[in-house]
Order: C-alpha cells, then structure tokens, then sequence
DNA sequence: CTGAAAGCGCTAACAT
DNA sequence: ATGTTAGCGCTTTCAG
C-alpha cells in the first residue's frame, strides 16, 4: 500500500485503478488511524482556495449574526470561513488583509469595510463581494439592499400619517449605506414639498443615540418634529429611552421609526416600525455570489454583472401614528 | 539574491547572515510584487499551527456575537479565526470537526457542543477549550460563568419581593449551562421552604417562548404564580409578549426575569432584571486560556487547572416588583 | 555572507 | 492494478 494508493482511495479516485481488496484495507487504515488529509498539503499542489473571508465592522448586532449564518448556511461544509472583525478604532484592517493574502484566502465577503481596506481588496488576487455599500466606485461584484424602495414605503407610511415635519437620526461615522438610507427618505420630506427635516447625527448604539436626543430636546429643536427616524433600530431603540425619560408619548406625541427591523423590534415598547433589511438572504446571496464569480474567474472568465439586490419590506407597528395636530 | 536569502529577509532572521544591500533589494522586491508568505507553506514545514476555531451552536443572539468579538479581540492578528457554526438541525457538526481537523488548526474554542461533536473533539489532536459547559464529563481546560452566584442572587431578589411561587421557563433542547441555572434557582423555591416552582419548556426564542406562556395560562396553570424565571433573556422577551397580549400586568400581577441580560433588555418594557453573563469576557478568557494551554502543550507539560470562572452580577430592572398579595 | 539541497504532506503524471 | 517520481512554496541545515 503505497502513499499515493492512499491519495486515491481517499479521493474517491480509485474507480478502476485500485483493487477492491486494496480500498478496503486502506479505509480501514484510514477510519483506525484516525487520518484526515491535510487540507493545507493538498492546496499547496492543486492550487484550488478552500476558505473564505467574512470580513465585518462587528458583531454585536445581530444583523450582522444573521449575515454570518446566511453566509455560513450557502458555503456549508465545502469551506472553511475565516472571521475577521475589524473594529474600526483598532485600525487592524490592514493586518486582517494582510493575514487573508498570506492564508491565500479563495474569496473575500466584505461588510462596510474601512475605507483603508477598500483599496487594499483591490489587490487581493482573490474573489470579493461587497456587501450593502451601495454607491462606491466598485465596480465589482456586490449585492445591495433594495433602500430606496425601503425608504419609499417608510416616507409614504409618515405622509400618509400626516407627518411633514421629521427628524432624521443617522449613525456616525457616516458609510454609503446610512447616507442612501438619508437621502432616499429625505427627499420626501424636502422644503418644497411643504415639508422639513432636521438631520441628526449619533454613534449607531443606545446610548449615544438617546444621548442626542435628549440633547436635541433640552435645547428645543424637537418642537414641531412629529417623527424621528433613525438609520438603524439600534438607533432606534436609543431614542425610545431617551423619548420615555422626557415623558413624550410615542407614537402620540412623536412616531418613531427605523431601518433594519431586528427581532427585537417586536418586544420594545411601543413595537418599532421598521423597514426589514433581510440580512441573512443579504449573507447568503453574497456567498451565492462569491462562488459563481470565483468559478467564473476560475474559468478564465471575468464576472460582470449589475448587483444583486436583495428586497425590502416595511413593517409596520406601534411606534408611529398619525402626527398630532400642529399647536 | 536567492529564494532562501528572501526568506531570512521576511522572517527577520537576517541580522548578521545577509548583507544590509541584499536587505534593502530585498525588501524592495516584495514591496514592488505585493509579495506575501503563503502561510500554509510556512506551517506545512515548521509545524506550526496559526488557525484557530470557533465552534458556535448559532449567532443571531447578540449573545454570541459578543463572544466571539471577545475572541477575536484577544487573538488579535496573529492567528485565523475560523468560525464553525453547527445549527442543530443540520447535524453538520461531524463534518465541521473533520474539516477542522484537515484544516489542522492550532486549537479549539467550543460553546454548547452537540453532543457528537463533544465526542469528535476529543479526536482532535489540537488544545480545546469549553466554554459555559459546566459539569460535564469535560475535563479539560474550559471557562465558565458564576452562574450559582448569579442565580442565588436573582432568587434572593426574587425572596426579598416576597416571591415564594414562581414558574421556571427553561430552553430546550436541554443544555447543562440551562440546566444549572434551573437547579440553582429552584433550589431556593423548594417545597420544604414554603415555596414552589412549577417548571415550563418551550424552544429558545420569542415565539416558542410566547406560545409556552399563553398556553399555560389558558389553562389557569398560572394562577398563584407571582413570578416566571426564564433561562435566556429571548425567552423573557417572548414572555413579555405573551403576557401583554393577555393583560397580565408586569411587574404588577407577575414578575419576569431571566439570564444574559442582552443590551436589548434595557429597552424593552418594562426593562427586564436579569443575571448579567458577560459574553465578551468568556470569549477573551476561552482565547486566553486557549493561548496558555497550546503553549503548554507545545512545550510537553500537560495542562490541568481548575476552570476559569467569569463573575456574573444582577441587573435589576422594572420587570420584577413585590410579589401582589395572594388572593 | 550567500546559495544549493532536503523535505514538510500531499497529488498527478508516469512507469512498471 | 500498483509503485515511483516530481514538484506545490516554503524553511532550514549545510557547503561554499
């Protein structure tokens, strides 16, 4: 039983090419020794990429959980995924890059990425997807949120509510997500129109956001808003805490609205309105589309193609109402 | 300039053995060609492993989020973090533990295994770490919540509003962190101390956690209960839920806490007491020890120690109140 | 100080 | 049907 007689049996190469006596005994070698090849070993000569890259702003969200196990589900047991968070104050991205090309990583999944590791993709010999960055001088293979038919629906909800005077609370640092989400709501809303919006800006987390809002609030400039909408639930949820502190009734006094509807969106009180960003189908069309294009390129071919762009939908909820007569 | 003098280079083992000229043309060279080591090479010939896994039951609970950001955070750019998540029902774990093993990864970090995978791990030839699995076969090194501290705390809590019968909502499938955090609070609402518990099952999120409680009501099942305790903060949210539908007052007529507290329970009304279990810490202290015990084994001593234990801490919130006089 | 040579664990073409 | 050989991209002796 020779070393490559084993590489044959394990390969399921053996067809005629070894014995059926043979094959048994080298599987039984194989299931007593414990063996498994190593993966590491076999892609050094054939060349093939059997690992990917996640690469994410964080993962205390549990959006970007739900894109994690989107993206695992479609690559299942056929690759390895490598994880790399890169926190933003760390600016470690350029070593997560770094790492990636070293580990000869077949393909690279890319959420908001900073915008030093944008350029370092470029050079990455390797497949990329971005994900959700709508906008950006890549013109590479992405899949994008369908926003400005979020944002649409969100406007015609508040409109047909009455509301034309809005707040509009976006996360900062700002990313070509958060600022389409801005634009494609607030043009409804524009001074033209009969409408207003005052723009708010706040860390994407509880507490910064009802930090700005109660800010805003103590200096008067709520006065005549009857709608905040924040960029993410998470912002969202910032300003019901800071609004149940300040005694204003939502949806009564103020409707409150988001983008992203999180599970949690349910159990707050009052339940938030919030156009759904699937963000699971969000991770599993990315990894849909990570295979094609790397067997596209694989092929010799390049992989062309608008983006995908994955569907929203409103869902609406106790948070927002008819906007109060104006006193 | 030969390929063995660029591999000094790029090691920093060039000190004294290769000209400062060669250096510099060297350096050059891989700036110009964007020139990385392939690490699989590397560790195919020196042995060493710079992979490590992260073997997650699931991630659309922030809970694992934070847990694997505390990884992260502590391996840090010098090892691959590969992440493993085996949904249940896939039964994929097998295949996940051989792929590991191919991918020869330098160790193991490990929540909630199913119980297969517990079994395969072993098989692993790689340090493993255990996470939040308390009293199990498990001998080896692992990190675990102060969940017996936790919950003497929530029952005293609990005791002190004058709570003496109570309801205990319990994920399943069973798990041993669920079901210590069970046996640690019923202990306190044994029927010899003039309490007692009834115990309710229902699968761990909002819905199944929902449906639980508006099926045990229906049937009066909860008529003298001044308090439900549930394993998880999501069931406690689905609690919530259920309880608002059928106008039972919380904390008024009935308490509710839970485990984890979530970020998200602030938010939620009323706010939830719950048991902190700081997640980010487990996942730093699970890489840390991870770190320990492979350098241990590396150096041939076998590493034993009594677990890590994480401190937990009582969040109390609006959900719980005095127990309402019985009637 | 530098380069040639061996070999890590594997696969694929080639002999036997 | 089986075994032998040549490398995949590296690191590490060991001669020059």
């Amino acid at each position: 039983m020779s070393i490559a007689t084993v590489s044959l049996v394990v390969n399921g190469k053996a067809d005629g090419r070894v014995s059926p006596g043979q094959q048994e005994v080298v599987r039984r070698a194989v299931a007593d020794l414990g063996y498994r090849v190593d993966s590491r070993a076999r892609e050094l000569v054939t060349g093939q990429r059997s690992t990917v890259a996640l690469l994410l702003p964080e993962l205390s969200s549990p959006f970007f959980g739900y894109l994690a196990m989107g993206v695992s589900s479609v690559l299942g047991g056929g690759y390895d995924l490598v994880l790399a968070i890169a926190e933003r104050r760390g600016g470690g991205a350029p070593d997560q890059l770094d790492r990636l090309v070293g580990a000869r990583v077949g393909g690279v999944i890319c959420h908001a990425p900073p915008d030093a590791a944008l350029r370092g993709l470029g050079t990455l010999a390797a497949a990329v997807v971005l994900l959700d960055e709508p906008g950006t001088a890549w013109a590479g293979p992405s899949v994008l949120f369908d926003l400005g038919g979020g944002a649409d629906s969100l406007a015609a909800h508040l409109l047909d509510l009455g509301h034309r005077h809005i707040a509009y609370l976006t996360p900062e640092p700002d990313s070509p997500t958060f600022s389409l989400r801005r634009a494609a709501v607030l043009r409804h809303f524009a001074a033209g129109s009969g409408g207003s919006a005052i723009e708010l800006r706040a860390g994407n987390d509880f507490d910064a956001a009802a930090a700005a809002i109660r800010a805003v609030a103590a200096v008067g400039r709520l006065n005549g808003r009857s709608a905040i909408v924040c960029g993410t639930d998470d912002q969202a949820y910032g300003v019901l805490l800071a609004l149940a502190e300040l005694n204003i009734a939502v949806p009564d006094e103020i409707s409150v609205c988001a983008f992203n509807d999180l599970p949690h969106s349910r159990v707050v009180r009052p339940a938030l309105t919030s156009v759904a960003l699937p963000a699971r189908r969000l991770g599993s069309c990315g990894a849909e589309l990570l295979l094609e294009v790397s067997a596209a390129e694989r092929a010799g071919r390049r992989w062309t193609s608008h983006p995908s762009v994955v569907p929203t939908a409103l869902a609406v909820r106790a948070s927002t109402g008819a906007a109060p007569r104006r006193s």
